[in-house]
DNA sequence: ATTACTAACTTTCGAGTAT
DNA sequence: TATACTCGAAAGTTAGTAA
């Protein structure tokens, strides 16, 4: 085994001793990682390179991310950056058919319109900052999916204020975070497309 | 699903609807994992109470930390500090059968005995640090498994010398690491047991 | 509500081997 | 030497339930 910058050459019996298992299943451990766009191969004579795509070293980082998480200081706040950016206009109209359950669960009715950020970095899983949930329901021919929603505070250059997340009940990462507030936030502070925001999520403690 | 001071409260049903599996494999992974000694589990009237064991800690701490060496800065050396300790006695009789394959690998002749250095913290896995291996071999009836060399640079209160660390081919990481070089260390530096000592280990760059 | 057993089904594994 | 295919055996999964 000898490893350049960010490559790595390996032959899968040398990766089968090193995971205790046969030279076989490596070698299709390897090309299943390949199936999923998480490393790249290419032969080289004896052995084969081996190179972590983008997704790849993504999902490693998730990982680190998640852990770093876990083992790191718990009583510090967890801080997201993250730009606003235009949704689809979808989040008025979910707002509204989730309305009444949301006034239930987080005690005040929501503007209708959601707050889109997108992290400019990873972040890790913050399911455990979840305060509850909203379950699916029908509502005539139409069926909703569960949310979750986690109580964060939104700061931007001279304001903060505290809002909640929502997220599909299933989901544990997304692209984009949906910010809702009983205010139209972007009237009440001015907020426009491309501002950079933080969210900050509270620990338990 | 809802957590306190190191323990989580969560039901087999949430954890399989979390992981995409069904109940049944999600009851079974938490048994399997307490078998193995990395979580306990309690009932609870609704749910059960999981906590991680403290191999279950040590276990995801393994982890962490080597994707943190792999995430975080490479051109830094990694230090693992430790104490020394007395080996079983074994070491000068090991270094001996392999004297010769290791003269011809590491270029000298190293004294016949090993210092055995117990790390104070987890460190991370060190292997993509091998220097180069010998193969198992047989000596009469003996038989002697392959070990591989790592090089490291071991630093006291006024003295660095560049050593050696030995491991077992298949062993990933130990609790007790140890090191020849081609001096008797104890004397040359007035080594006791109970000091604390610094491995560098170089970054290939 | 739970957890978790059994039994049928599905997937994964790796020895043998082709390339 | 390699990688990787085939296929019988081993291990994992889950619906149906018991407790």
């Amino acid at each position: 085994m000898k490893s350049r910058e960010g490559e790595l050459s390996i032959s899968s019996s040398e990766l089968g001793d090193y995971l205790g298992i046969s030279q076989q299943s490596a070698s299709r451990y390897l090309s299943e990682l390949e199936k999923y766009g998480l490393i790249e191969k290419s032969r080289s004579g004896r052995g084969q390179l081996i190179k972590f795509t983008d997704t790849g070293l993504k999902a490693l980082e998730d990982i680190y991310l998640n852990l770093q998480n876990f083992f790191e200081d718990k009583s510090k706040e967890l801080l997201i950056e993250g730009k606003v950016i235009s949704g689809l206009g979808e989040g008025a109209y979910y707002v509204r058919e989730y309305a009444d359950k949301l006034q239930r669960s987080i005690g005040f009715l929501p503007f209708f319109g959601t707050l889109n950020i997108r992290p400019l970095k990873a972040y890790p899983n913050i399911d455990r900052y979840t305060a509850g949930t909203i379950r699916n329901f029908k509502k005539g021919e139409r069926t909703f999916g569960g949310i979750k929603y986690i109580p964060v505070r939104l700061t931007g250059d001279n304001w903060q204020e505290d809002c909640y997340l929502i997220m599909p009940k299933r989901t544990h990462h997304a692209d984009e975070l949906e910010i809702i507030s009983r205010f139209n936030l972007r009237e009440k502070f001015g907020i426009k497309d491309g501002d950079i925001l933080g969210i900050e999520i509270k620990t338990t403690g």
